[in-house]
RNA sequence: GCCUGCAUAGUUAAAUGGAUAUAAUAACCCCCUCCUAAGGGGUAGUUACAGGUUCGAUUCCUGUUGCGGGUGCCA
């Protein structure tokens, strides 16, 4: 479609030179004002002519006629003027096997804008707090973060996903004391992640009850807790490399990676780097010094501050009084360290929005500091989620696992899926794929900056646009492809509507990918699926395909079948979703 | 206070400044002797408020209201 918009361009840059004078507009300029007709009885292109109207001195109405009238060529069936506008209707047949022919030649490419060939791009995310639960909140930066990935990877793009753990910090002496005081090595091994999290809801509980009691011994004096003195002891020892807390903390690590390690295999994700907030702590200071020495830093009410007022945001803080980093400190070191090491044209962080903040401080630190590099520094935001209309929160125990949840859906899944399918083992196979998937379609069907409500039922639903249905249909592609006895190809019969909204709808992919990449937004693909989808379960329901009689039509439609089949596939894909060939 | 995001059918969501604002869902009604009914078709129902820019505004600007987030020693 792209194609034949910039072909129309330019034949309508040309019947204006002619109709109306030179150089009044280029093929760009006129390129940009096509559009698609909102019914697609109107036309498949259309030119609004209102614009003109100045340029070239006569009525909307008028330019559309005159135009409708001196432009022609053979991609047309027809060029009318309607209300200002001129429309211009594609010839079925030849648009459809030229679109087919494009996604035949280009197979799993087909749809790439190719841009990235060359360029690199790390991308920072997932990235959950070790010995922390990996909830319902870790599914966005964890999907939209890969999604991205994927996308930049079809564009052409060396792609570098980095998990970003948050495994260092206080926490980590509270849990190694909470652990010497209760834990049990076969539990945890046993219990996983989950025993850690009791240990550490423990410990902090404790810690507040012994605060409290102080309290009430001593009401004017500051509130104290031995145990929690007890764990800035051990971070500290901790961070002075005493071997025994390394062990701990090391373990402590691979118990939670491990399993937030299954969690990703469900969805299909690996990354290329866990180096977390533990691999930056000695490359922070030569960072502080590099400011200080530059005159950034100020020191205000003992803390070291960059002031940030004359872009109207406030400091972003360096160290803290007592000289320890904080949040800001660590993601530059890192940014540092990043670029040094794999030479990235672009660096991708995908975190909630309540980080924008942050972000923007920090990357404005970055440009003082002299960086060159610091407008190849990307914050992707996203939306707050809630579940069921309530905001997440441990205390409230509104918490939901992703193991949990993709647990549950995959359940829902079986008990239909059963039916079709009895032998156990096939069941859960499609089961798992289209229960992640549901969820996955879920979350990545909203624009990514919109609050989310998490409905459970919704998430777990499977009709109407949902995850279920579009691998429905792909598997529902597959099944016709299996039964076809020719391989299919586009011949010169004649296609109805139907057959023609398909090849029109995947005709539109590549612009969709554009899009997609140009505002980091997965839910531009998730909601071509839908189109997608929708397109070829009407043309299935309309069009006989393997049973056609016409040996020609239906070689076209086994064609436009495989075709949709693959872009399906691709954009599944795109979407960190599996393509099930039997659901 | 200041900064920032969001506001569209009952509900969840679409709509590069363009034509009659789309879908899904819930409700009602059709379609399996037919390639997978997790499907297709039909009926009914929407732009928070007030201004402005424009030939044209759901979209851009200003203000109001409502909800969320951030705002110096958490991440």
């Amino acid at each position: 479609m792209l194609i034949l918009k910039k072909k129309t361009a330019s034949l309508l840059a040309e019947c204006i030179k002619e109709k109306f004078g030179e150089g009044l507009l280029s093929s760009d300029e006129i390129f940009t004002m096509l559009e698609y007709p909102p019914d697609t009885s109107m036309g498949d292109i259309a030119l609004p002519c209102f614009r003109l109207s100045r340029t070239l001195r006569r009525s909307p109405v008028q330019i559309a006629e005159i135009l409708a009238e001196n432009v022609s060529c053979d991609e047309f069936s027809s060029v009318s003027a309607l209300n200002g506008y001129l429309n211009f209707k594609v010839n079925h047949t030849a648009f459809a096997s030229r679109v087919v022919g494009d996604v035949e030649r280009l197979g799993d490419k087909y749809g790439s804008p190719m841009n990235g060939v060359g360029k690199k791009v790390v991308l920072d995310y997932s990235s959950p707090n070790v010995a922390k639960p990996f909830h319902i909140g870790h599914l966005g930066t964890t999907v939209i973060g890969h999604s991205l990935k994927l996308l930049h990877e079809f564009a052409g793009y060396d792609c570098f996903g980095i998990n970003y753990l948050g495994d260092w910090g206080t926490q980590f002496g509270k849990l190694i004391v909470a652990y010497k005081l209760w834990g049990d090595k076969e539990t945890i091994e046993k219990g996983g992640v989950d025993e850690l999290v009791k240990l550490y809801v423990r410990i902090n509980n404790e810690i507040k009850r012994e605060e409290e009691e102080s309290l009430l011994k001593d009401p004017d004096g500051k509130k104290s807790s031995p145990l929690a003195d007890e764990s800035r002891r051990e971070f500290t020892a901790l961070e002075h490399g005493d071997e025994k807390n390394l062990e701990l903390w090391r373990w402590f690590v691979s118990v939670s990676l491990e399993e937030y390690q299954k969690t990703y295999k469900q969805l299909g994700i690996e990354f290329d780097s866990y180096k977390g907030e533990s691999f930056y702590t000695d490359k922070m200071p030569a960072q502080v010094q590099k400011l200080r020495d530059m005159g950034l830093l100020e020191i205000d009410d003992g803390a070291s501050i960059v002031n940030l007022d004359k872009w109207n945001m406030p400091v972003c803080l360096i160290l803290k009084r007592d000289g320890s980093t904080l949040y800001p400190t660590r993601d530059i070191a890192a940014a540092v360290y990043r670029k040094n090491e794999y030479k990235f044209d672009k660096a991708i962080y995908v975190t909630s929005a309540q980080q924008s903040l942050h972000f923007a401080q920090w990357f404005k630190v970055v440009e003082l500091m002299g960086y060159e590099w610091h407008d190849e520094l990307v914050h992707v935001p996203y939306g707050t989620v809630s579940v069921n209309g309530m905001k997440l929160a441990t205390r409230t125990g509104n918490v939901v696992l992703l193991k949990d949840l993709f647990a549950e859906a995959i359940e829902r899944v079986a008990e239909i899926t059963k039916e079709k399918h009895p032998d156990p083992k096939e069941c859960l196979e499609i089961a798992e794929k289209v229960g992640v998937g549901a969820v996955v379609f879920y979350y990545l069907s909203n624009n990514r900056m919109r609050d989310i409500n998490f409905m459970m039922e919704d998430a777990l639903s499977f009709d109407g646009n949902t995850g279920p249905y579009v691998q429905y249909t792909y598997a529902r592609t597959c099944s016709v492809l299996e039964k076809a006895d020719v391989k299919g190809e586009m011949t010169d019969a004649e296609l109805s509507d139907v057959e023609f909204e398909l090849a029109k709808c995947l005709s539109v992919f590549p612009e969709r990918i554009n899009a997609a990449l140009a505002d980091y937004e997965p839910s531009i693909v998730t909601r071509y699926i839908l189109d997608l989808a929708a397109a070829f379960n009407r043309f299935y329901h309309e069009c006989k395909i393997v049973g056609c009689e016409d040996e020609k039509l239906r070689s076209s439609r086994i064609a436009l079948t495989r075709a949709a089949n693959q872009v399906l596939r691709t954009a599944l894909h795109l979407i960190c979703m599996q393509s099930p060939e039997k659901i």
